[in-house]
DNA sequence: TCGTCGATATGAAACGTTTCGTTCATTGAG
DNA sequence: CTCAATGAACGAAACGTTTCATATCGACGA
């Protein structure tokens, strides 16, 4: 900076306009890039945090299970759709991204990020029922950040919703209305928000429907094919009546139910239904492909890095953002 | 930083030096500590980078088609377990880790992060063959980098290499070696870099099964389910007689052929044997389920962390690094 | 002519660390 | 008892920016 300085004839603080688009005239503006272009200079990332206090980078970051800090295998669909998502804004802002994948155990990783200064914010996605002390000392020092799906009442300035409970809802209600009169509902794991959620669609929606002698019929599992298949297997076991249909929290599962049905010989959609939800590859794959819901996790990243950059710049607004879920009806339903 | 120096009595100097493991008395360790911890003080990244040099982060960049900055929506599978594979290497290693996908028409912009001192070090995943000059300027400043299936030399201290060619090459023999007298492949996009890898092992293993009087029947394609689809209508169509086998340069063009050859009634792998590459979620969940590559993607992930961190501190050992892929057998071959 | 104002440019301070060279205190050998 | 050697702590400089208060200059109105 001082090379270009000294090359275009001007004090470093010229320069420092002359980048941050200041008051400059523009015969010097001209001689300041063109220094700048001949001498190869780029600003030095450290310096500008240190002396302007902010990092131009967010950071996401997933609360994982309680113990494990990795990912399921078994959701890169989600993940890498809510990234890309959410990198597509941070470019447009000029902003960098990093990602950061936590244990509930030590949320306070959060918190050390936010206060060394690494990121300007944090969009965080809880995925479990947990304590959020650590969001109040966020707040206590003004830290920005969005949460997706918080399960805990956080400001509407701070949450994007996507609605799964009324897709399920409205999902389990399809079914109904298709004729199906016993119906499964095979759910996610106990503590997850996104499977609590959905589990209440169902649930709703089977309550509604009572005077045509539903029941519920829930069966807890994890997101995963093998859950789904396992699943699958105790239902068609447990030696009462089989249900006709069997709505799944998540593709994934609904896959695992589909290869066990399939396995056993019974026929999809002819003798059972099968619902997944999320619209994932991998219920695109699978014949007959699955009707779902579509879960458009990229529009969600998006609104989250919109969210939190309305925030950074100081001008936020108090609507939370939600996303309704459309169904995607296709041959196993 | 000077408050904790006060509080514990002593130099701000001396607080560094606890901080950063160096020598100082137990005593005074223990008081400098307290003080940390009672003033929750949090040492600033933008200070430590500004003296030290060193930022703490590295990036993965993907260098994507010529001119769409953005990923294919039907890879998930693969960049998650990369970035995966990368973080949990950053995460044991106390660094950052951002991510950024870039055009090939303006590669400069992962110059000018390194110049700017963004991140320590770069890992690169080029995807296609393009024009590398952009590699020649890291190398002038030294700036530490790793890159996934380099298509051009570059030395071996900065390369991951997944053996590809010699994998498609047996499952092409694998397919032989079952009888299969007619074996066309569904090849990726022309110019991506490992499409043409395993184009290539799929040509050599045709090639040394000449005297079985196998030829080559190749269709070019992208890298998704669509395209796989209507290869695989093409190959149909054609009136000559179908091939009883079709190898895919990927599980999800394999996916889109499995598709098509049931939308037409034909027995897989009865009639025809289909094969993917990469063993992703969506093999998993075709019903057959698909004879495939595994791809360790996470691995390979973790390979190239460790590898930059090598060059990082200076310690690089100059082999490259080279992953066997394995076949996976399953019913759909 | 003088004083005021607006537009540009500048000097210097400050951001929060690390590190180098130095000082100070303690110890052990001669 | 003295001197050298070792270990612990310190003071101050430096890293590369931004920003604030100030200086310069020409123009303009009184």
């Amino acid at each position: 900076m001082k090379d270009v300085a000294r090359m275009a004839n001007v004090s470093i603080a010229t320069v420092s306009l002359v980048i941050n688009d200041g008051r400059v005239r523009d015969t010097t503006r001209a001689r300041v890039e063109d220094a700048i272009r001949k001498l190869r200079y780029i600003p030095q990332n450290h310096g500008r945090g240190l002396r302007s206090g902010r990092s131009h980078a967010i950071g996401l970051y997933v609360m994982n299970s309680p113990d494990v800090d990795d990912l399921s295998t078994e959701a890169s669909d989600f993940w890498f759709q809510l990234i890309r998502g959410v990198q597509a804004v941070c470019q447009q802002n000029e902003y960098y991204f990093s990602f950061e994948s936590l244990t509930w155990r030590e949320p306070e990783r959060l918190v050390r990020r936010a206060l060394s200064r690494l990121n300007d914010g944090a969009i965080i996605v809880p995925q479990y029922h947990r304590h959020y002390s650590f969001l109040s000392e966020l707040e206590s020092f003004k830290y920005p950040y969005v949460m997706y799906n918080p399960c805990v009442p956080v400001g509407a300035t701070h949450s994007v919703f996507a609605m799964d409970q009324q897709a399920q809802r409205e999902m389990t209600a399809y079914l109904i209305a298709a004729g199906r009169s016993s119906i499964a509902f095979v759910a996610g794991p106990p503590e997850h928000v996104d499977a609590q959620n959905r589990y209440s669609g169902y649930r709703e929606a089977i309550a509604a429907a009572r005077g045509e002698a539903l029941q519920e019929q829930v069966f807890w599992s994890d997101f995963t094919m093998r859950g789904g298949y396992e699943a699958a297997e105790t239902i068609l076991d447990r030696g009462a009546r089989a249900p006709d249909a069997i709505a799944c929290a998540n593709d994934y599962l609904a896959v695992g139910v589909v290869h066990a049905l399939h396995d056993r010989g019974v026929r999809v959609p002819d003798d059972v239904a099968v619902t997944g939800f999320g619209d994932h590859d991998v219920g695109r794959s699978v014949i007959p492909r699955l009707t779902t819901v579509a879960l458009p996790t990229r529009e969600i990243g998006a609104a989250l890095g919109s969210k939190l950059f309305a925030q950074i710049r100081g001008v936020s607004r108090p609507e939370p953002t939600r996303f309704k879920l459309a169904l995607q009806i296709h041959a196993s339903a």
